[in-house]
RNA sequence: GGGCGCGUAGCUCAGUGGAAGAGCACUCGGUUUACACCCGAGCGGUCGGCAGUUCGAACCUGUCCGCGCCCA
């Protein structure tokens, strides 16, 4: 609040003012003003800076993707608190960068190759990694150009990539660093594969749907000894080892121990019994697959199983005989119906039951056994949650606790190997005498023959879990690593939880030596379509956030989002929202539009307490009121109380009243030296100077435009947050203008249903009866347009208001009907409100137990109710009769 | 099947024990020292059902109904 404008400031404004547009055309400035601030170096942090710092590390999007509607809402929510950290005095870092994702750019890759008949086994490995580089370069990144678009103020003299020589050399220091704590580790086991895209997925790689299939009941052996087992994936008996039934059950005990011929094949397998079978489920009896479904690998290592696989990379049956090379879904009916010709199909149900597919390409994912890379998750998740139990890390809202715990404490150990080619290479040789050497960044790989290199390479999640420090230089000691690590939140959906959060934990707290990557995690929820759905490209109901950028302006959808923001939970948003945040960034800019027309300008202090009129005070202590208030909701995250508070502050209370009240003391022509005026001026050159900075962290362009025209200064960017004053505040006068705002509300609704144009000046004779009201007659006929009474007036209708009567002139008879209507409603609202405390107050219980203000209240609320009846009664009576 | 959450105005959502709120939509009326992307006024709710605790319940408890999400 210590802003000055200096005297050649104030003219630019002033020129500025008559060149503003009528309305905001944010097409027009966004590019220009984005570019200048990054220009100016705005955003650019320094690592040598005495201020503290204050890092955010964006949640690196995907190098083939394009901004959509929760990148839009994140990003905005992200920026909302570094810019408000940075107008704070804090040594702002908000760092870009991209993932390299693995399978989907190599999908991508790999489908441009396709169009010419090439795979990538036709360029090989080398030439294939060069072409993904060229399509990165080429095509890859297109959000970033989004991002700034959407005006987020990210360091991008900082931006990184995963693939970049640094974030490699981290990857690898890291991936050595496991290995020798033996956190990473070589096994076989099943796996979720992706048939199409030929690699291992982790567990959240797999997004599971309900599909209808089909259960069938088949019965194995013959006679006495003949089993019954059921499957949904008929095609798997091929690689039965075992049939295996609960210990206990006595249905099956006489069979624990034998052995049934495996229908269409020559094998023979055993009847086992093993704790972990349901005797509830189905039949009691489930056959074991060990190479292709994971509760049956378990089964098959408890056993001693051999464990054949059945399926090869692409599913397709291995199996010699009739189903040979078949599709897995072709052979699954083939099955069947082989079986159904031995008679062996005792019972077939169709049913609905959860499918893995592939999160990149929506292949039916494969359980499939198979020699991995992995990491140890259990001392990792374990570090994970405690830094959130002991409070070294907060979630917010601390609702989303359970889910992150849910996560940490269940996760299982994570594959990290995938049969790629773009990515990190595992840094694993393999000797000629099966020695197994793990390469570190500085030392040179075995080059003697016979050596070879691990042919997979990494899971992108990581390179992208070491984000928060491999970004800033880790595993250098650099300077940027110093001053910003730990970062100070990590914002991201809920939905994502265990990709960002907890995998970043687990690494940052590893490679830091115990010091938590981010002080506090921020989860939003989704963004959904107008009728709360969840937006998917088979519903048809994604919508494009450049379009409505486009269309309303960055802002609009900036604040659209942010209003929708309520912590952790889910936003519906539709066109019509954005379109009224829009309509909200005209309205502050023809506010500022109207201030300056009338030379408001920001004071380098405000007029003494002496020259400050009522309604000065009311704003003032309003101001300081909001100003408390939305730093606390932005401390707390808390974006759509935030907007929600500014919106009512700047629409309701400075346009309609204070600015309508201002043009009392700014009528046309009056004298730029006119005391009262320049105090006018003054103050309403400070509230949207404080105001406009509130509202900058969430809409940079418009308020970069308005304050900058408005102060004459070089940026809103990095003006000073405004603080409260709480000696502002001003109950008084805030009651003085809610009883101006009682009156006139009252004599508006009066003149609308007495059918009154709001132009037409009626002549009124005014008296107020409540002694808060001394000296605001002139407001009320203001903006009541209510004229003096001349010679010759005559009251028609006498208004009694609640602390005023008002006698008008309005030159005819009234409505009377309505009138009467109207009163009568008031008057049973009245009885109702007197009926409902007088109950109150004559229970005694109540008055015994409730606190003495709850009971002073209710008195209070039946006086007013008893003198509304009192005034609302007399107002009848005197209508005349209809 | 297990866990978490939600049901408040036509729609989307605030509201953690003391008079039911907002935005949008809707109705009526409007060329006002900025703004029709606007101004003024208004309509609209047995707070999912039932039972309980309490002087007092949208809010606490139980139960039922409906809807999400995560995990098996």
């Amino acid at each position: 609040m210590n802003e000055t404008t200096t005297p050649a400031a104030q003219g630019a404004a002033d020129s500025a003012a008559t060149t503003l547009p009528t309305a905001y055309a944010p097409v027009e400035v966004e590019g220009e003003l984005y570019e200048r601030w990054v220009k100016n170096g705005y955003f650019t942090a320094d690592a040598a800076s005495d201020k503290p710092p204050f890092t955010i590390v964006i949640p690196p999007p995907n190098v083939t993707g394009s901004l959509h509607v929760g990148h839009a809402l994140n990003q905005s929510i992200q920026d909302a608190i570094i810019r408000r950290k940075r107008m704070q005095g804090f040594e702002a870092l908000y760092l870009p960068g991209m993932d390299h994702a693995g399978i989907a750019t190599q999908n991508v890759v790999e489908r441009e190759l396709a169009k010419d008949g090439l795979s990538r086994h036709d360029l090989g490995r080398e030439a294939f990694v060069k072409k993904v580089w060229d399509w990165k370069a080429e095509y890859g990144g297109k959000i970033l150009g989004q991002q700034r678009r959407l005006g987020v103020s990210l360091d991008w003299s900082r931006e990184r990539f995963t693939m970049d020589e640094g974030l490699s050399q981290a990857v690898q220091t890291m991936f050595k660093k496991m290995y020798d704590d033996g956190l990473i580790y070589r096994a076989e086991r099943i796996i979720n594969w992706c048939p199409r895209c030929l690699t291992a997925l982790s567990d959240i790689e797999v997004d599971h749907f309900d599909e209808p299939g089909e259960l069938v009941s088949i019965r194995y052996g013959d006679g006495d000894d003949s089993i019954v087992v059921a499957t949904s994936r008929a095609e798997t008996m091929l690689g039965d080892t075992a049939v295996a039934v609960h210990p206990d059950d006595e249905r099956y005990q006489h069979l624990i121990g034998k052995e049934v011929a495996l229908p269409l094949t020559d094998r023979r397998i055993p009847i086992i019994a093993d704790e972990h079978v349901d005797p509830e489920f189905g039949t009691g009896a489930v056959k074991v697959t060990p190479a292709h479904d994971p509760n049956d690998f378990e089964i098959g290592r408890r056993h001693h199983l051999a464990m054949p696989t059945i399926l090869d990379e692409h599913a397709n049956i291995t199996v010699h005989g009739p189903f040979l090379g078949m599709d897995r879904f072709e052979a699954r009916p083939a099955v069947v119906a082989a079986l159904r010709e031995q008679g062996r199909i005792v019972g077939q149900k169709q049913l609905l039951r959860p499918v893995g597919h592939c999160s990149r390409c929506d292949t039916v994912v494969e359980p499939r056994l198979s020699m991995q890379w992995w990491v140890k998750v259990e001392p990792l998740a374990k570090a994970a949650g405690d830094a959130v139990r002991d409070g070294r890390v907060q979630i917010h809202p601390k609702e989303m606790e359970p889910r992150y715990f849910a996560w940490v404490d269940n996760m299982h150990d994570w594959t990290i190997s995938r049969q790629l080619w773009w990515g990190h290479r595992i840094p694993i040789w393999y000797g000629p005498n099966d020695e197994v050497v793990c390469v570190g960044p500085d030392e040179e790989p075995p080059s003697e023959d016979g050596w070879y290199q691990d042919s997979d390479v990494l899971d992108t999640w990581f390179s992208s879990g070491l984000w928060p420090f491999s970004t800033l230089g880790w595993p250098e000691q650099t300077a940027d690593l110093a001053k910003f690590y730990p970062t100070s939140v990590l914002h991201t959906g809920y939905d994502i939880i265990f990709f960002w959060v907890a995998r970043m934990m687990m690494f940052g707290l590893y490679a830091m030596d115990g010091v938590q990557p981010f002080d506090k995690v921020v989860l939003s929820g989704l963004v959904r379509d107008q009728y709360g759905k969840k937006m998917s490209k088979s519903k048809g109901n994604v919508v494009d956030p450049l379009l409505w950028m486009d269309k309303y302006g960055s802002d609009a959808v900036r604040f659209g989002l942010l209003r929708g923001a309520n912590p952790g939970t889910d936003q519906a948003i539709a066109d019509d929202w954005i379109g009224g945040a829009r309509n909200f960034a005209n309205k502050i800019w023809n506010a500022t539009r109207f201030a300056m027309m009338n030379g408001a300008f920001v004071p380098a202090e405000l007029p003494a307490a002496e020259k400050l009129t009522v309604e000065d005070r009311w704003i003032l202590s309003r101001l300081n009121e909001v100003v408390a208030e939305v730093d606390g909701l932005y401390e707390d995250f808390q974006f759509a109380k935030a907007m929600e508070a500014l919106y009512h502050f700047a629409w309701d209370e400075v346009c309609d009243w204070y600015i309508e009240l201002s043009k009392l003391r700014l009528p046309i022509g009056v004298a730029a030296d006119d005391p009262d005026a320049q105090t006018a001026r003054a103050v309403l050159g400070h509230v949207l100077d404080v105001m406009l900075r509130l509202l900058h962290p969430a809409v940079p362009y418009v308020t970069e435009t308005l304050w900058t025209a408005l102060t004459g200064r070089e940026s809103i960017v990095i003006a000073q947050w405004p603080q409260a004053d709480p000696a502002r505040t001003d109950k008084a006068a805030e009651a003085v203008i809610e009883a101006v705002q009682e009156v006139v509300t009252e004599v508006r609704r009066f003149r609308t249903d007495q059918g009154v144009k709001d132009t037409q000046r009626v002549a009124a004779r005014l008296t107020l009866t409540d002694a808060k009201l001394a000296g605001q007659e002139p407001a009320i006929r203001l903006l009541n347009r209510l004229t003096a009474p001349e010679d010759g007036f005559g009251a028609t209708a006498t208004l009694v208001a609640t602390g005023a009567k008002v006698e008008l002139d309005t030159s005819g008879t009234i409505d009377v009907a309505a009138e009467r209507k109207r009163l009568e409603k008031g008057l049973a609202a009245a009885r109702k409100e007197v009926e409902a405390a007088t109950a109150k107050l004559g229970n005694a219980d109540f008055l015994a137990k409730a606190p003495d203000a709850v009971v002073d209240k209710i008195r209070k609320r039946l006086a007013d109710a008893e003198s509304d009846i009192a005034r609302v009664g007399a107002q009848l009576e005197a209508l005349p009769s209809a």
